[in-house]
DNA sequence: CTGAAAGCGCTAACAA
DNA sequence: TTGTTAGCGCTTTCAG
């Protein structure tokens, strides 16, 4: 491995200047640096990251925080859509990501111990269970954060206008000329409480009295099970809704399969709307009208925000990103 | 921030003696062993991860070397169910994952620059694109790597038996009568090329004369698209292919499109096969037949080849996973 | 504009 | 069983 050392020793300068030319400084004459550079690069020069991270107590890491309770990982689309996005802008600043778990050394630990030694100089957190006590720990912490779809004093925050989403897809509904519109909850998470609540607040405004038995939780997990479990609640109403506002496309293509299973059609019988817009949602029969979240651009504007609070050691911001109904065909007039 | 030295301070001992404690040496006496360890945990010591790397020259982190050409980036479920199943075993063995780009500190560079800055101990590389020069450099460099979907000498490499799930499906459609199988291949690509390779030996096989017209590459980022046009340029032979093997979902799904739109039917008037199993495939109507891809296990063997391979400094291994053909609704009998 | 000296937190011989 | 010494590669005063 090659050293500052070796340079300064070939260029006959101190360490001390050659790490001047690696780290921009002003005062080196321009022959120095350009002597200093040349000899890097023919000698194959490459800084290492732990020494400089030891000395500095900067890492220029990223950890990304991520647990998602159905075990789906890293394949749940709206993850996977947020890293994206957080991943091109972080690159793009000079910083890498690192995941972090619970597990470090292959032991179990904790969040913020495995942030702290591993030194990341902030975490991206997308963590739907916000009951999990290490959690609160790394809240409590002073290392820099961005909680996705979360809500916090302490931490930056970034969600999607969760609630104006919902009322665009019951006021579509409604416009359709649907009443009975029934309601698959996304839980208690951050995002399904927030979704119930524009469903309520829309029914209120548009003068539609909610029908208890028209709201069915689906679990916290959004998946495809609950979405079925949840339809085929609402399937044993007395009246059957003619439309569902389901808080996930995963809840809804559940939603989807329990109504065919049970012999009535989609739009035909019931019209659907779902929450996200996962790539999925486009090719189904019928293509599924749903409200878009933008996971790329919710990605960056994370990336940007936690950016600023390491760099600037700014305080937490909070920002909401604008959602977008869109229409397909997995709804009719009535 | 607490260090060694604060420990041997308060307890008394030196930081050899603290630091052989943490290391988990023997020749420290239980009763010593005790105290240290009660003193760390009263002073709430945590490691440093850089220090330690710098003197060890271990990172215990791996690089997750992920190039996407469709853009599609992490949301690939190729890609996603890969990595969740390495994440796993990595985890648990004392691994961290870091992605490692093309870029770092926010400029160009290259991955083996990438990864000898960031000191990983092995590189995991999903990247479809085998002309790229910056791969060829890290090949040739001595960190340890496993490579998905690739062939090499010098490093492990692991896939799925592609060339079986084609003969597979070749069979499977060939076994309901049909006889004109068209493919739709995925490019130039590893998978692609073994792909391709199984349909024309399982035709050969079978004694079915493969008809030229009835291959089509699909481009090598097996985007629906892509499929959709290769679909479309099937559907304007003079004899139109009763059933169509993609060697990809992605690609089928655009096959479908293709077809619907040309006011056929599938299975009705064409049978169609993927390759991949996506989770959506089992949600489209009708439910896509396929072969299945275990990405999960895929995931979880190349950690292990991969940590194998740091740690007993072992020379490269290979190994292939089986498929299996998952049979739904979008094939028929002719 | 350049360099000497000290130190970041930890581990690894080697002695004792 | 424990401790001394040196050093990993880099940055940072501070002095020249």
């Amino acid at each position: 491995m090659v050293t500052i050392y070796d340079i300064a020793e070939k260029t006959g300068f101190s360490p001390t200047t050659v790490s001047k030319v690696f780290n921009g400084y002003a005062d080196v004459s321009q022959k120095t640096r350009r002597k200093i550079l040349d000899t890097a690069e023919q000698l194959g020069y490459l800084p290492n990251a732990h020494a400089r991270s030891l000395t500095t107590k900067r890492s220029w890491t990223i950890g990304v925080l991520f647990v998602e309770p159905s075990g789906a990982g890293i394949l749940h689309p709206y993850f996977a859509g947020v890293i994206e996005g957080f991943k091109r802008v972080a690159t793009s600043k000079g910083y890498d990501l690192m995941f972090i778990s619970k597990d470090i050394g292959g032991k179990k630990s904790g969040y913020l111990e495995h942030c702290k030694i591993r030194g990341v100089d902030g975490v991206v957190v997308i963590l739907p269970d916000y009951r999990d006590p290490y959690y609160a720990e790394l809240l409590e912490s002073s290392i820099p954060c961005v909680l996705l779809d979360q809500e916090s004093v302490s931490k930056s925050t970034i969600y999607s206008d969760n609630v104006e989403g919902s009322k665009r897809a019951v006021e579509y509904l409604y416009a359709l000329g649907h009443r009975r519109i029934a309601h698959i909850g996304g839980g208690q998470s951050f995002a399904g409480e927030k979704r119930m609540q524009g469903y309520l607040q829309a029914m209120k405004e548009l003068g539609v009295p909610a029908n208890p038995e028209y709201i069915i939780q689906g679990s916290y997990d959004y998946t495809v099970e609950s979405g079925k479990h949840a339809m085929e609640e609402l399937l044993r109403c007395k009246q059957v809704p003619t439309a569902v506002f389901a808080a996930g496309d995963n809840l809804a293509v559940g939603a989807m399969m329990a109504i065919r299973e049970h012999g009535l059609s989609v739009p035909g019988d019931i019209s659907i709307v779902g929450f996200d817009d996962i790539e999925m949602a486009k090719f189904l029969t019928p293509a599924l009208t749903t409200v878009r979240q933008n996971t790329y651009l919710l990605g960056s504007r994370a990336a940007d925000m936690l950016i600023y609070s390491i760099e600037e050691g700014a305080s937490s911001q909070s920002d909401m990103i604008s959602v977008e109904l869109v229409v397909r065909d997995s709804c009719r007039p009535i």
